[in-house]
DNA sequence: AGGTTATCTGCAATCGTTATCAGTAATGAT
DNA sequence: ATCATTACTGATAACGATTGCAGATAACCT
């Protein structure tokens, strides 16, 4: 059993529990070559509980995600991990898009960990006043809640990068542009549908209010939506697709229904893709370090930890590119979507 | 600030932290309803600090995996998040392949947490004796230690994996067959070259011994293995591959260097992907339902917990299957690998 | 009524560590 | 030799909750 205390190597050594612990934060004593020796041959573990129950302090910063098989969000958390230092750890809740997860998540998290980064499920679901109370650091990445500037956040430009794709799709030759957005309650959802409306109307583009299809991040969403797409009366002839996993919802449905890539249709995703350059045609992405997000998550939560509760919050900005491959291509004079295929 | 304790939730009701404490863990006591004002109105929230001090008990499983942002440990990650259950929580580590890491995880982990799922790095680094004298009850899942038949275990039936993609490679007609493996010193590498090696030796083909290729699990790793592979005199007409990241990494150059699958060369993948069929051409693998190893292991972690430290580990095995898709096909007699593109 | 349960209560010890405080020995300066 | 300074040391009080113990009150039985 290995219930050994600070006690026990103290007696073991013939010094006081002080000493022992003098020793333990680094500070010389005595008999520093016994105590060890002692610690080793006890195999003496400090206590976690106790250390955190005098100091205050767990050592412990928790992430909190909607989805972990994300590789978005997957890649953040590497990000933030490597960012963490060597007394520090990181504690995952995959709230897995459930709001009861996430509000349970939040409040057992009290006492456990020293700060919160999290990439909230939506922007107005919690009521402003929770986090307030919350009264740990709090750090947003990805996503902000509605009261967010009160907070230190990491986000994406989405604006901008919904603008580019849009732009480039325009720029191409189309205008039969549709969008399958994420959820207008979220951060990324509302931002990136808002700049793919600015790259509209500052080309003077004009589409049916069914272009935009507004759903849930999810790929089983980006099929349904693209389907729905290719059975209006006017499909569009290029498509702004929000996130990665909506991407491959679409391409399963053009695949599925024999919808070539980009000759009948052009697709540009938000968010890269490992796979991206491996798929036929390969994916013309909107891309952006995810990693740098965590990373620069963690850095914030540390400095906030560091510089104690007095410091403002302070807001990042990470960039985003166009990524050009073979998924967009001009439109074709009255091009037929269910047409055979086409030869290359 | 909100350092409320349960004393001040005492006086304010005019009774003893005791009786607080009988509240709060589900007794019976005399004023319910002002001691469950008393709590919201002054916000309190029970010291989960303390409570492990007392208990002995965190309420924490850590969960320890080699790279967070391969799909395979994040489903795992998921799977296992979905098994954990209300009162406890996830912690998890990422040891982004560095033997360091771990060591240094898995010591800070004692105190922090009441037991540990783990995907070890490699079977043979870590001293018998180290788990052992952890004195918390250990999981491992997809990897074993050398000693692993001492813990629980949840493990793929890699053997089987591995023996089928090259019976399947067989059927089609192939003899030179190479592989491209994860490192000899993991469980899934070792085990999945057995197969690999059984497979041939069954049906008595013999290959020259730089068929087998052993990489290291990433993507560059599977690139740089492939193209080595290429290279060599008598370039195999079928290669399995050990893990989804080295399929990915082996795609890239077959794809880099105008190498076409399945006409010139067959793939065969271990581990499946969202985008499997997504790519040209769809991808064929073994696959495995590593949702499933991560609820079962932490499944039998509660188990574990709950029943004492008296029960005996248990080994669990889920199965493998065949799915074939489009990356493998007959060789064709005399092909030759640096060929022209042929037509489809 | 008297005695026996049953039910609830507060006191105080305890978990393992750190921080405070006063105390002691050794060193150096005068 | 005396005093100030340095460099440690041990005893002890916290940190915030849980729990065994004994005492108090009420309910029940004969």
């Amino acid at each position: 059993m290995s219930t050994v205390t600070i006690t026990d190597v103290a007696k073991h050594v013939g010094v006081s529990v002080a000493t022992i612990s003098r020793y333990l934060s680094g500070f010389t004593v005595r008999n520093q070559e016994q105590i060890r020796e002692a610690i080793i041959e006890l195999n003496y573990r400090p206590s976690a509980a106790a250390r955190n129950l005098k100091s205050g302090r767990t050592g412990i910063i928790a992430i909190v995600v909607p989805d972990i098989t994300n590789p978005f969000f997957a890649s953040i958390v590497e990000g933030a991990e490597s960012a963490v230092g060597d007394d520090r750890m990181i504690l995952l809740v995959n709230t897995g898009d459930s709001r009861g997860r996430e509000e349970k998540a939040l409040s057992q998290l009290f006492g456990r960990v020293d700060g919160v980064i999290m990439a909230p499920l939506t922007e107005d679901e919690q009521s402003p006043s929770f986090f307030s109370q919350f009264g740990l650091p709090i750090v947003f990445v990805d996503r902000v809640t509605k009261d967010g500037e009160r907070f230190s956040s990491v986000l994406t430009d989405n604006v901008k990068g919904a603008e580019i794709a849009t732009d480039y799709l325009i720029s191409l030759g189309h205008s039969k542009i549709a969008m399958i957005g994420g959820p207008l309650s979220t951060t990324p959802g509302k931002r990136r549908a808002d700049g793919y409306h600015k790259g509209l109307r500052s080309a003077a583009i004009d589409i049916p209010t069914y272009y935009f299809a507004e759903s849930d991040f999810s790929e089983a969403g980006g099929y349904a939506a693209m389907c729905q797409l290719l059975e209006s009366d006017q499909p569009p002839t290029a498509v702004f697709v929000a996130n990665n996993l909506m991407t491959m919802g679409a391409l399963h449905a053009l695949r599925d229904r024999g919808v070539s890539v980009p000759d009948q249709i052009s697709i540009i995703g938000f968010d890269d893709l490992e796979f991206a350059e491996l798929i036929n045609p390969p994916l013309t992405v909107i891309a952006r370090d995810a990693r740098l997000q965590g990373s620069q998550a963690m850095e914030l939560m540390i400095k906030h930890l560091n510089d104690g509760a007095s410091t403002p919050p302070q807001h990042s900005m990470v960039d985003v590119q166009l990524v050009e491959r073979g998924s967009c291509a001009a439109p074709r004079e009255s091009q037929k979507i269910r047409s055979n295929k086409t030869d290359r």
